[in-house]
DNA sequence: GTCTATATAAGGATAGAC
DNA sequence: GTCTATCCTTATATAGAC
């Protein structure tokens, strides 16, 4: 086999987990047939099968992809050494939001279907899912040590964080009355202003 | 038929409404079979269809039913003509902290499964969260109008308020660590604070 | 590598005895 | 109201011709 044929191959194999990437986001994985994603791609369902071992397969490939590309932009931020932690945590911010806005298929698949996973793959994306976590609480702790993150819980400024980009998911269907600059910018004002160390809620 | 038997037959229909939804939640409303349900509520698949009409019934009655209380709630604070805007939002923002605390199944299912609803209920469903997310935008531009929330897009605030809470579902697995309290005012301070109207935040 | 045909399992829902 | 038995559809995946 040369290299031209191999190409080729992962070309259809690229193709196939585009279609069904997008599929499983808009039906849900369940919901998804093989039969779906064949006549997108243009060929019988028996076909996909010379390409992809299993339709599971297309799913873990989804998911471990983007645990991958999120891990490794964490771990550059953790190694700015220079960078405050605030300063870290707005990188890390503006790194989710804009996969929310322009590989939206991708981690929705990751992150509501990702439960479908067969074992060992469903344990191993768990685990890896709670590392990150811990890893920007992380970051938090050092920002609050350093005095320029407010003292408070590190456990819901993660998870506020995490789930910000969520409504992102909404704002697709509306692309026209806001930019994604605004969009990235609103959302990164509001979490971040709500960590500044500045004494200045008094509540009523 | 007198008075005693419609009762139980509402406890015993409640008791499937109550299964089913820890079921969609846990496996997905595609994922979860009516012999599931049947087993865990203790009859055969076949008796279940004596209580409901069908399996969707189930997924209606969970979304409408969350719809309509979140909506009430809203109109709630709606009314409250003598409070601030950024106050009938910290109260609307407890409120949904504290659904997913006290009731995620519900809230993920309707949250999650509910774009598995047939028509016209799909249709009915999307729309009715439109409205509500137009809603909460109102209130904050309400807010901004009078000068006690800062002056920013709408649009993405309103998003932070409506996903912030997503990440609840984290903190279910691990409830050990963090109180309920805790973890409520920790979100409602990072997103309280992230909306003052103090021109305190400064890019490095 | 793609096709047709099919194996095998599971799904929601119904019929009818009790 | 609950049961057993079953209808009918759909699902993933494979076999084997071309």
């Amino acid at each position: 086999m040369n290299r031209s044929a191999n190409q080729k191959m992962n070309i259809r194999k690229e193709e196939i987990y585009r279609v069904a990437t997008r599929l499983f986001r808009e039906k849900g994985y369940n919901a998804t047939g093989m039969r779906d994603i064949a006549l997108e791609v243009g060929v019988e369902a028996a076909s996909l099968y010379n390409h992809i071992r299993s339709k599971s397969e297309l799913l873990q490939q989804c998911c471990f992809r983007m645990a991958g590309d999120f891990s490794r932009q964490l771990e550059e931020q953790e190694q700015r050494n220079s960078a405050l932690a605030l300063e870290k945590l707005e990188a890390v911010l503006r790194f989710h939001i804009r996969a929310w806005i322009n590989r939206l298929d991708e981690v929705l698949v990751a992150t509501h279907e990702g439960k479908y996973l067969e074992e060992p793959w469903l344990t191993e994306f768990m685990q890896e899912r709670r590392r990150y976590m811990k890893r920007i609480e992380h970051i938090i702790i050092q920002g609050m040590d350093h005095g320029h993150i407010r003292r408070a819980e590190p456990y819901p400024i993660m998870l506020t964080i995490m789930s910000t980009v969520r409504g992102i998911e909404f704002w697709h269907r509306k692309q026209q009355e806001v930019s994604a600059t605004d969009l990235e910018d609103g959302l990164v004002d509001v979490i971040i202003r709500g960590l500044l160390p500045i004494p200045s809620y008094h509540r009523s």
